[in-house]
DNA sequence: TTGAAAGCGCTAACAT
DNA sequence: ATGTTAGCGCTTTCAA
């Protein structure tokens, strides 16, 4: 069966229909022009009435602006795509604009076919964003006849970024912990490779001084827990508190110290990172844990983006937004 | 700073620096009418070196079709959303048809504004998407100028929707446990008011009988940690196999059940469902879990979508796709 | 084989 | 205050 699909009403539709000049009736949609009170309130209400919804196509090839733009991700499972998203979105719907979303998958070749469809849909910029703040981008992007915006990625010189200041969520954590009474504190984390993690660990080293420690190794439960294992193994002193970077991590850290018997936050206080709501939350006990406010990276995003459509001037660079500490009680305090 | 911003090319730009009409530049770009070789290949060389890229607002004023299609979801954190967008895209990217994804958020009248936003641009389509089965729309959907196609949630009658076979998951799982010698298998799930908790939770009682007994409550971990405690703390048969209506509440039965220093899969296998890899691959032993098939749901309802848009018939109804059931370490074996 | 011209739906000068 | 006209970038008859 095929659904009975109503045909678009179109300008001429309600001109017609009301008597008047597709000027006037355009006139008396935008409110632009000099135009009568009555002939406005006739052209409106037809136009309610017969379901008018002006062609968005037709205006942006008159305007040059689509009013559109795209995003251009390589997050295939969208834990941090899709509220950078909301983000981009909210600060961008109330002007109109709607957002195209692509995932790339890492893959050049998608990467530049979404890319040219994005510009075959005349966008008006584009936002590029990563799983990670070192990110190479999968295609190339100068030259572009739109303007670019890197969220959660550092763009290349003279671009504009916006990323989740991994310092500032550092030390919260670690402050934290110290404010609590912690003094020997751990650092498990994720690969080296990772400028984030990298950040991460100088800011907490900076804290902790002589007294730190950091482990690197993968984004993963597996490793908090084979981490925390090996540390709780050795001879010495054992730290009274560990920074995980990770949630994931935080979660095998707390396996594993439940394994040995020991408790968190009694023993070992514990902080997460990425306040992944469906870890941290169910973590026993819940988490405290560093939030990225992703929604606020999309945020600012789409708000330098929506200046650049203006043609409004901003200056490049890599901005570096603050993270939040959400508190659980893996910390005690 | 302001970025360079190259001007966009347009096919008079082409067509004058080869020295042709529009309408050759055009029938020589799209391999349309009879062009002379040579001419042709002027045009094409042309249009690469200069960069021209058609512009597809203008093309879809002509051909009242944009080539894009918009996907409203209720889900905000993406889990579930993003692999099935990922699934539509993927059997759309080859026909050019590019996708809009609107998070409602459940907020009718972001709905709406997402809803006007799709059709003032001219979409060609629009797919549903929810986080539940029997998800009520935020927005009002018939009498629209396009087709509407519903993935992981059932429209109203006359409509078309596909959603993964809840049925075929639950039996997925009870009879691989059944297979491996369980017996006593107790079923832990979602709150009751969920349309496919419902069909899963039949499906197990339709195998097991007189033997079976179905727990519903939460997708948590939490529950299904407190749903383990009651059934164990009780007098008489012991389960020696729990099929979970997700892999959080899979989670917290494990969790529970080492607490109760039982061994899985030793003493009690456990099945979860969802296949959330970050769940199901951490969790000690790693879950057998039934797997939607998201991306596959998504594919289907892409392909229904293109089929609509090009004016062919589909039968209205409810598609229930197959599942596929993952091998953990879960339940022995 | 190529070009001129009309028109998709809309907006913005310009005339009335 | 309203209408007429041109044109955004493209495709598509229809003539040449």
């Amino acid at each position: 069966m095929k659904p009975i699909l109503h045909r678009r009403r179109t300008l001429r539709d309600v001109a017609k229909a009301a008597g008047v000049s597709l000027s006037t009736a355009s006139n008396a949609l935008n409110a632009t022009g000099r135009v009568n009170r009555q002939t406005r309130e006739t052209v409106l209400q037809i136009a309610t009435e017969i379901g008018f919804m002006p062609n968005a196509l037709a205006r942006g090839l008159l305007s040059r602006r689509s009013f559109t733009i795209g995003m251009l991700t390589n997050d295939t499972y969208g834990r941090l795509t899709l509220p950078m998203m909301a983000g981009v979105s909210e600060s961008l719907v109330d002007h109109g604009i709607s957002v195209f979303l692509c995932a790339t998958n890492n893959d050049p070749r998608r990467a530049q076919l979404h890319l040219q469809a994005l510009l075959a849909r005349q966008v008006d910029g584009i936002i590029i964003t990563g799983t990670r703040r070192d990110l190479t981008p999968a295609v190339e992007l100068s030259g572009l006849p739109v303007p670019v915006v890197y969220a959660f990625a550092e763009g290349p010189a003279q671009t504009i970024s916006f990323v989740p200041d991994d310092a500032h969520g550092a030390r919260l954590a670690v402050e934290h912990l110290r404010s609590l009474g912690r003094s020997r504190i751990v650092h498990i984390t994720g690969p080296m490779d990772y400028l984030a993690a990298r950040i991460r660990a100088a800011a907490y080293r900076q804290i902790c001084g002589d007294a730190s420690e950091v482990r690197y190794g993968a984004w993963t439960e597996e490793w908090g827990y084979e981490a925390t294992q090996a540390i709780f193994s050795r001879a010495g002193d054992r730290p009274d508190a560990i920074f995980c970077g990770s949630d994931e991590i935080a979660r095998g850290v707390i396996d594993a110290l439940r394994d040995l018997e020991l408790s968190v936050p009694g023993d070992v206080a514990i902080a997460g990172y990425d306040n992944w709501e469906v870890i941290a939350r169910q973590t026993r006990p819940p988490l405290t844990t560093v939030d990225m406010e992703l929604k606020e990276v999309g945020r600012r995003a789409g708000l330098a983006m929506l200046a650049l459509t203006r043609g409004e001037e901003i200056a490049p660079g890599v901005v570096e937004l603050p993270c939040r500490l959400v508190i659980g009680r893996s910390c005690g305090g």
